[in-house]
DNA sequence: TCGAATCGACTACGCCTGTAATCGAAATCG
DNA sequence: CGATTTCGATTACAGGCGTAGTCGATTCGA
């Protein structure tokens, strides 16, 4: 099952996750606003994101285009849970106290997450 | 400054954040408490990690004592912080709903929070 | 129709990572 | 003292990753 998308495959997935299907030219398009690539290596970077089956793609015409399988929910799901078992023990708590402390949270922002909470009690 | 700290490389680093300084030895057989790694790969992982200056050695007698250079607290802020920017536009709140929805949060967990975050408001 | 552009596939290549083995110097054991 | 163990340092090597170039086929434009 599903193999790690690495940093750069990512940058990819972003502009899939947010429009799809497209071809390799047009991610690549889209694409370089963040990164400096070229053509090919976001070509490279769509092939391996399809061995991976982190994306698919069909044929229209004498191209490809290329759809995202992997939903952004599910992976930043996976990528957040990864970060809370390796460091807070699999438990949400103490990753919201750590963050706390570092960077101060604004009192509105606290309001806002007590909101959700008493919300997500409902 | 700090170059990144590969998997590998962190089932040491969370040995000697535990303990320290240790031999590599010492750290060698703690860490295969988790991973079935030989000596000599623990002594690689401890140089690499030298190199990066995640950790410090100093010698004693004919061996060296490793300790991190690098704190727990800190490295753990600096992974969080880099998953909350790359999927949350940095801010906690999404994070939190984020794992809401998934049902990753007991209400215990909640509780939890919202007991924190009361106290960080005084 | 013929050259230019474009496509996907394949190849390249250096660095990092995971996982060790080996080597020479030193120390310890007998 | 000589043999064995133990250290750190050096070397190894395959696979993944970042970043691309090249090639053969196709299609498009003139």
């Amino acid at each position: 099952m599903s193999e790690r998308i690495s940093e750069a495959e990512l940058a990819v997935m972003e502009v899939l996750w947010e429009e799809s299907p497209l071809t390799a030219t047009d991610v690549a398009s889209r694409v370089v606003a963040s990164r400096d690539w070229s053509l090919a290596t976001v070509k490279t970077l769509l092939s391996r994101l399809v061995t991976k089956e982190a994306i698919g793609h069909h044929l229209d015409g004498r191209r490809f285009l290329y759809s995202p399988l992997v939903e952004r929910d599910s992976y930043v799901a996976g990528e957040s849970k990864r970060l809370i078992d390796r460091f807070f023990g699999g438990k949400l708590m103490p990753l919201v106290a750590h963050l706390a402390e570092q960077e101060e949270l604004s009192a509105d922002d606290i309001t806002e997450i007590e909101r959700l909470l008493r919300e997500m009690k409902s």
